[in-house]
DNA sequence: ATAAGCTATATGTACATACATAATATTCAT
DNA sequence: ATGAATATTATGTATGTACATATAGCTTAT
């Protein structure tokens, strides 16, 4: 295969690097540490200038991917894409994966107006609707999550899916949309009276409050995925190896 | 202004305004959604090139720190104390790293009986007795979380150690240990008596409970650290890319 | 044989420059 | 008044250039 960038492309020199890279260092020719071109042949062959590949270069730098020594060169990082198979489950899958059978006790879709937070990750105007997504899950004996999902107007849902199907496999097969990447925030919070309705809990009550930002390959922003889980009854789990 | 940059210093010129962006960021005539003076005014007062000053804005950028956008500006970001996943930071140095001011508040050190969580995770007999480090934590205004570390006898901690120090260096340098492979669980909790009082919270406040496996080289344990996270000031994130 | 010095290599630092583009503010024509 | 065109502002993209410096390997003098 050979790696090229598109001078009359739209997308920028060095984000086109930088896809480029990654698909680099996926190639069982470059990956588990061994050394990447040095910069000044790179950006010939790339025929992009060292400064713009240096640009690329440092983000993956930056997120541990690559790891770069002065007069030795740069090489592809041993350490593992951790948490890969944990993250990329669906909800369903995950809890099959851990013998728990669920229940899907609500779903809602519905049209709304974008809030600030969602103007601002989707990048578009404040009278534009989004699809929302709300769905109360758990076992049998009671929900323990309420997820809301909110979905970029570009991608094309029209509210009408099927969404008992996994959410992942409908915009793959349907829609071409691929969840790459995912930026989670995980924080405590006290439940308000909604959720603690929602999830059969007294208001107040200390919930796992996890936020997660999806991007599709071109990092474009997807869906904004908002889960309120029963704190008892979640655990998030990390590996990290370094 | 105050802010100023050393051109005969043998520290170069981007990371001296990285440091010194850090330093403006803190600053109460900057902190918090405030905008910088924008890149082409900074860079002359700063008496460093455009491109060098960009260095070290893109360091913040992608920390989060500091928000940019086209034809606007630059400002500094709504500050929440988070942790990446993935990163192999001391809490010191993540702290240090977005400029954020810590204190300790408490270190006690002891020599305790093991419980049953720690006897199965080390593999050590109930009588052998294990090294307890107890810390909290946090801002100058006030601790945000509650530390309690457990070591694993083999490494030959004796609890004489100077805990001021970076954990990771003194297993590293002194103890020839090197933290390799981490195992988080992260879930909310409603604080206890003990940890309410400590973290300065009503009694039943929602907190973030992180709990780590820490294991050497070789895959064998060697600390349990439980963190207990006071809930507006932290949040936790990991970022994830198949 | 060995330490000291040199050389090649690849990344690190720094600047000047030019033009593109997004967001906002202003002006102008209807 | 109101919408369209225009200007302003600040960041984004991209290149060319020059020299500094850490590392490894090779060479040379003792």
């Amino acid at each position: 295969m050979k790696f090229s960038i598109d001078h009359n492309s739209a997308i920028p020199l060095h984000v086109q690097a930088e896809e480029l890279l990654r698909k680099m260092i996926e190639d069982p020719q470059f990956r588990n540490g061994k050394f990447l071109p040095n910069e000044v042949e790179l950006s010939q062959q790339l025929e992009i200038s060292r400064t713009t590949l240096r640009q690329a270069l440092n983000k993956l730098v930056y997120e541990g991917l690559l790891i770069r020594k002065k007069g030795i060169g740069t090489r592809v990082s041993e350490k593992t894409v951790s948490s890969k198979s944990m993250n990329w489950k669906s909800f369903s899958q995950e809890m099959a994966a851990r013998g728990i059978p669920i229940r899907n006790f609500e779903l809602h879709i519905s049209w709304v107006k974008p809030n600030e937070d969602i103007i601002h990750f989707f990048g578009i105007k404040p009278e534009e609707k989004v699809l929302k997504l709300e769905r109360l899950r758990g076992r049998p004996e009671g929900p323990f999550v309420y997820f809301v999902s909110y979905f970029h107007p570009s991608i094309g849902l029209n509210g009408e899916e099927d969404f008992k199907r996994p959410l992942y496999e409908i915009l793959e097969q349907d829609y071409k949309v691929t969840a790459t990447l995912s930026k989670e925030e995980i924080s405590a919070k006290a439940a308000d009276n909604f959720i603690a309705a929602k999830l059969e809990i007294d208001t107040g009550s200390p919930i796992l409050f996890r936020k997660r930002f999806v991007y599709d390959q071109s990092d474009k922003p997807i869906e904004l995925n908002l889960g309120y889980y029963k704190s008892d009854s979640f655990i998030y789990t990390v590996e990290s190896r370094r």
